[in-house]
RNA sequence: GGUGGGGUGCCCGAGUGGCCAAAGGGGGCGGACUGUAAAUCCGCUGGCAGAAUGCCUUCGGAGGUUCAAAUCCUCCCCCCACCA
């Protein structure tokens, strides 16, 4: 534990951040010398951390280090009545063990970020789970639907006619329960978060506390560049995914969020940071370079240095020198086979259909050479290299088991 | 409760009797190129079969009309708006 002033702590921990409310009050609140109740709410479902979730993590853990106590809520009551908010389908409700379960999860990956001796689990079932309907209407009569609807997705989502359910409408009320039931000090969240925030501090004035200080971080893109990085679209980095692939998918995103990512997700040091960004727009570096280091930094963080190494020379030696993984996944002939079932058995295609089209791209070779007919046998004589596309590869064997 | 508008492929969205496996966009995949799984350009994107203008399944659900339906009719389910 590091001993700073308020003044200096509050330099500390208002970097980064989008949104303070209010920076006076936090500072306030620093000077009162104790560990301030940090809240971050979670999901009870589908703990799949990613590097969206390192942004506000990382933030935490910041506090953390400054003494401070970080308090995870497990949204297990909302969480078993089934958030309906962007609902396409009924999600299924979650039993307690799964919960359970998922928090452990959730844990075990966020302390990859955290500090397990400064972090307090809780579950919202706890208080919510014993709220009366008269309790629950008196906390509704508190909120009107005016000022729901100033939050920004709520009201795109009214002028547009997609439905709201009235619980929508609930959720954010359950969650300042939340900050109510542990005396929240300051909350976080993303910057989508911000309303719900914020409702946190209206609520907890009107139980008689002290209201949170309110600290948004930013979204981060996936991927895609495009939309915030999120399990949904298929765009994001998770703090589970192998070395090789989560070092290949950073060098995958776009030029223009490599200085984004580095500011937000490493320690890389402000000014080298800096000088990448100004020599990249100036042309004397190669943004290939600068990824790299990203990619590394963060796999590194992850995985440790030797596997951010060993995932960096594979890339190289994959992409930049288009030579062969070094692992290949291994696939036994037992016979003559058709190219199309092969594909297909093997997963490289979902259908035969799929499979032919690739084969007429020129998107499959075999030992560096190019099938362009669907009607050819590969023989189960010796080893061979199958390519489907540029990132697949596998190891044909002949099979012992025949 | 009344009136009106809707439910289309992974997503958004056009299509109101045949030329519709269904425009366009997004996403995904492939190819070329490269500095990278960036950017850019080109192509593909329901399944089966392939030389192919061939076959099968799909437009909320179930029936029906028709040589022919995403498109017309009946009933049902769901959503939205306005009025109450």
């Amino acid at each position: 534990m590091v001993f700073l002033s308020p003044e200096e702590q509050l330099q500390i921990l208002k970097s980064g951040v989008v949104d303070l409310v209010t920076e006076e009050e936090l500072l306030e609140r620093l000077k009162e010398g104790r560990p301030l109740n940090v809240k971050l709410g979670v999901d009870p479902s589908r703990p799949d951390l990613h590097l969206g979730h390192m942004v506000v993590l990382r933030k935490l853990r910041q506090f953390q280090d400054l003494g401070h106590h970080v308090i995870l809520i497990i949204g297990d009551f909302t969480g078993m009545i089934g958030d309906p908010s962007g609902r396409n389908e009924t999600r299924p409700m979650l039993s307690e063990e799964e919960i359970k379960e998922n928090a452990r999860t959730y844990a075990e990956q966020a302390f990859k970020v955290l500090d397990p001796e400064k972090t307090e689990l809780r579950y919202n079932s706890e208080w919510l789970g014993k709220m009366t309907f008269a309790d629950v209407i008196k906390l509704a009569a508190k909120y009107t639907v005016a000022r729901m609807l100033e939050r920004d997705d709520f009201e795109k989502r009214f002028k547009a006619g997609i439905p709201i359910a009235i619980s929508e409408f609930l959720y954010p009320l359950a969650q300042a329960m939340d900050s109510v039931a542990i005396s929240a000090d300051v909350e976080l969240g993303g910057t989508d978060q911000l309303f719900n925030l914020l409702v946190g501090r209206k609520i907890m004035e009107e139980h008689g506390l002290p209201r949170q200080i309110v600290m948004t971080m930013p979204i981060i893109e996936g991927t895609d560049g495009k939309m915030k990085m999120s399990k949904s679209y298929g765009n994001y980095i998770a703090f589970n995914d192998p070395p090789n692939e989560m070092f290949g998918k950073l060098m995958s995103i776009p030029d223009s969020l490599i200085i984004k990512y580095m500011r937000l997700l490493t320690d890389i040091p402000k000014e080298e940071i800096d000088s990448y960004e100004k020599n990249m727009a100036d042309g004397n570096i190669n943004p290939r370079d600068v990824k790299l280091r990203l990619a590394h930094w963060i796999t590194e963080f992850f995985w440790g240095k030797e596997a951010a190494d060993g995932a960096q020379e594979e890339f190289l030696r994959v992409f930049s020198r288009k030579e062969l993984p070094s692992e290949m996944e291994e696939i036994e002939l037992s016979g003559p086979e058709n190219i199309v079932d092969l594909l297909v058995k093997i997963g490289a295609a979902s259908s035969r259909s799929e499979a032919k089209r690739m084969i007429f791209q020129g998107a499959v070779k075999l030992d560096g050479l190019k099938v362009n007919d669907i009607k050819f046998t590969v023989e189960p004589d010796g080893e061979k290299v199958l390519r489907v596309g540029k990132r697949k590869f596998y190891k044909l064997l002949p099979g012992s088991n025949a």
